[in-house]
DNA sequence: ATCAAGTCTGAAACTTGTTCTAGATTAGCG
DNA sequence: CGCTAATCTAGAACAAGTTTCAGACTTGAT
């Protein structure tokens, strides 16, 4: 609960570049067998051979780091739906496309999914930042499989709404107390909110538009 | 991560009742004051009057016992809002004005909110028994606001999509990284969809109609 | 090359959730 | 009442996240 060292991170020299490459390969390989209790500090840093005080200054946290290294596979997985895009015709059948193969690639490493996902969800205030940025990105995964250009401060609020359904609906699915077919379904309720038209004027919809509320 | 003793709660005694209570009571306490982190297991232990081992032989985990206290804060407001049921014309209004509701309670105890909602969010498959119960009780009382008698597969649905945004609207406000003017934006909006007609026929609305896929 | 500042290492210590043990208490029953 | 099984207590012990520290190593600037 202490660490403040963002404003602005100073350029990595290329060995340390290395070392949290090091890290956060380590981390997702422990996370894959065995999930989020499996990733412990002491594995970690010896698997990424570095001394525990190394990792912690990397990662100020088990959290921080569990929530970098999804950061991490959310790059490559946007980088892979970009190959790739969605087909349907209504962007909210490409919206539930795009969450769906994102949902297929968590499904093929159930553990990871559940380390990264538990992380995201249990971080406290001082992983604000970093989530937030995991946010930024899954927001822009959606934003992209819409093809909306200038979203309206009301479509910024359904897609929020998608991304509260997509982590809470994955959650219950790695609880065990949703199935497959259950995300899937869910997926696809939330996401016909987008192709509901725009009302002409409701003021509650413009409040506080968009960006994080983050205190000093 | 052990702990098999559900199959029929037996009776308890009177004192043991008591002691119950007396273990609620002091976590709820102590949540008040300082969160999820302030609920340690030896305070409460301490602050209940009951030794440290009687305390896991009646919530097995720190996460167990915030989601018993969970429940029985849900009963409370379950009971609460039944007195004066939500005003609106149309189901989606009443949900959403329900759940803001519950939403200022919450804001109330904001420290009481994050342990019990963290705790929700982190439990694991150990604890899918008592997440459900919870669950099920924020199901019934979404499904009171909308007046629905006999709700079908797609309303379920959007019932469980609400709830997906609802907890997720929690964490993003907790960990502060949306306003409360932005959760109540984006519960306004979720709650559109009940009003949004039935589809005649979508095959994919029935897969799995409820019910929790816990293994044995 | 050399010095200062910053970084990394290894190891121990500390915190808090969880488990375990031995003995005292309590509850139910004949 | 007296017995037995279950429960409760106090306290030690263990596990994993986090902090700390002394000393070795790098880096960058002179």
């Amino acid at each position: 609960m202490t660490a403040e060292v963002r404003p602005a991170s100073p350029p990595l020299t290329e060995r340390q570049e290395a070392r949290r490459r090091r890290i956060l390969h380590a981390t997702a390989e422990l996370a894959c067998r065995g999930g989020f209790d499996a990733v412990q500090m002491r594995e970690v840093a010896e698997a990424a051979e570095v001394a525990l005080g190394t990792l912690y200054r990397y990662f100020p946290s088990k959290i921080h780091l569990l929530v970098a290294t999804m950061q991490d596979q959310l790059d490559h997985l946007h980088a892979t739906l970009r190959k790739r895009p969605p087909s349907g015709a209504a962007a909210s059948e490409r919206v539930a496309e795009t969450l769906m193969r994102a949902f297929r690639a968590l499904q093929r490493e159930p553990n990871l999914a559940d380390a990264m996902v538990r992380a995201l969800t249990f971080a406290d205030r001082g992983v604000s930042r970093e989530v937030d940025t995991v946010s930024r990105r899954t927001t822009a995964i959606i934003l992209d499989a819409t093809g909306l250009e200038h979203p309206t401060p009301r479509q910024l609020s359904v897609v929020r709404v998608i991304e509260h359904t997509w982590h809470s609906a994955l959650i219950t699915w790695l609880s065990g107390r949703a199935s497959i077919a259950q995300v899937k379904v869910d997926i696809e309720t939330v996401c016909r909110l987008i192709d509901l038209p725009d009302p002409a004027a409701d003021p509650a919809a413009d409040a506080e538009p968009a960006g994080p509320a983050v205190p000093a």
